[in-house]
This record gives C-alpha cells, sequence and structure tokens, in this order.
DNA sequence: GGCGATCGTTACGCAAGCGTTTCTTTTACG
DNA sequence: CGTAAAAGAAACGCTTGCGTAACGATCGCC
C-alpha cells in the first residue's frame, strides 16, 4: 500500500516532524545515525559493521562511531559474532525500540495534523 | 487534507528517505538545519534569528551558526533590514528552493516506494 | 603451521557544532 | 541628549564527527 503524497504534503509532514523532534528531544541524532538506527530496527537481522557501510555507502569508521554514540545512548548493543569472531552483530535494546515507535507516533500525529 | 499512516509506513518511510538521502546527498544538514531550512522555506515571510531561536527552542548562536553553514552552501541568504537595522531578515535563495524541490520529490517517490 | 585476506577498531589532524558569555550596533524613550 | 534595552555576531573552551591510514585479531586455505 504505497502512500500518496503532494509536494507540500511531503515537505510539511518533514518539517512539523522535524521541528518537534528538535524541540522535544535533547538527543539531537545526525541524519546517517538516523538511517543506521531505522536500518537495524527495521530490516531483519543480522546487521554487521562492513554491511552498514556499504548500505549506507559511508566508511566503517562512520559505523563504528555512530554505534559508539548511539550505543552510549542505549539505543543499539554490540555483541562478538562467535561464529566467526572478527564480525560483530548490533543487536536492538529496549530504549532503542522505545526511542523508535515514540517517533513513529510522531510521525503519524503530524501526518494528520497537516494542513486541510 | 490529513495523512493517516500506519506505525509501520511511517518509519518506512523515514527508514527509505533518510537512506537514499545519506547516499545521494554529501551536504549530511543536521536536523536543527534541516527545520531552520524548512522553517524559512514553508512559512511565510519574514524570518529573523530571534524568531527562528523562539521557534525552535534554541538559542541565537545555534541560528546564527545554521545560517553560516547554509549561507555557505547557498541555501540561504541574509539581508539587513533597513527599517530597523538591529534585525536581519533570512531570504531564500534559488539554490535553497532547488534543494528542497528535489528532496520533496524524495518524499514523495519514497512513500510511492513503500511496501504494498 | 603459515600467510594473505577480512573485520572491526584506533589514531591522527582537522572541521563544525555546542552553550555561555561578551561585544557592537541600533533603537526607544525618559 | 543620554542611557537602557534589544538584535545579532563573535569569542571561548569543549565535544563530536569526518576521512585516511595504520593496527590487532581472526579466519580460510594451501
Amino acid at each position: 500500500m504505497p502512500v500518496e503524497l503532494t509536494p507540500s504534503q511531503a515537505l510539511g509532514l518533514w518539517h512539523s516532524v522535524t521541528l518537534e523532534q528538535v524541540r522535544v528531544d535533547s538527543r539531537d541524532l545526525t541524519l546517517r545515525q538516523m538511517a543506521i538506527l531505522l536500518q537495524i530496527y527495521l530490516v531483519p537481522p543480522p546487521h554487521t559493521v562492513r554491511g552498514l557501510a556499504a548500505t549506507l555507502g559511508v566508511t566503517k569508521p562512520v559505523i563504528t562511531r555512530a554505534l559508539d554514540t548511539m550505543g552510549a545512548l542505549g539505543l543499539v548493543d554490540r555483541v562478538r559474532d562467535e561464529r566467526d569472531r572478527r564480525n560483530v552483530v548490533i543487536k536492538r535494546t529496549v530504549e532503542g525500540a522505545l526511542y523508535l515507535e515514540k517517533f513513529g507516533d510522531l510521525i503519524i500525529n503530524q501526518g494528520r495534523r497537516l494542513p486541510l
């Protein structure tokens, strides 16, 4: 079920969601961090540093740093892969799921509130 | 005309748009910068540093710095208000309008492409 | 077993953002 | 006038992110 949006609706939605998120949340995730977080929570695991780097089209240190930051915020977790100990598997956390759930609600509510 | 989204659609839309934006554009605007840019282009002028700071709930230097950065990118422009020379009026640019137009298209296209 | 390849991290120097405080210019108003 | 208030910018020290390059740990395979 695709979502059909007019240009005004598309940018208006982004405007109100972004604005509200800035006002409400002190955790100011960058665009890249947000992309990584959504990728981890919306795409079936497993997720690795290398895989995320390839998906986003960025270098591996970018992923490592983003995981450092978001790990400190409790939004993601890292676990060594015991089958191949070179790999690190990125795990979801309860707090991260909660964060995205609230963010999803924000999008939905701002979508409803778009000018008629 | 409100936009009705399911949680899966809301986050899925954000996911694909964010991901594509990271992949396509080297200009990595922060959430705050994006909020400022959208406010300038979607809300009727005039826009001032003080007004934007109040709207976003941040301090004035945050706005000044964001305008510095986005000004260097050609996305916005600053002009002294001749009626009250203490004020600075933030102006839109052709390049900024183009940037948001392309971004709007990205949202619309990713919305259409959401899983059925 | 040894050796090249792979994975993630760390180190480095640099650029950009932050909050707080201070400064400059301009206005308002007694 | 002249003095206080207001708007925006600049200064300060700090934190965080960047890209490139180098590094240690682990695997695969002969």
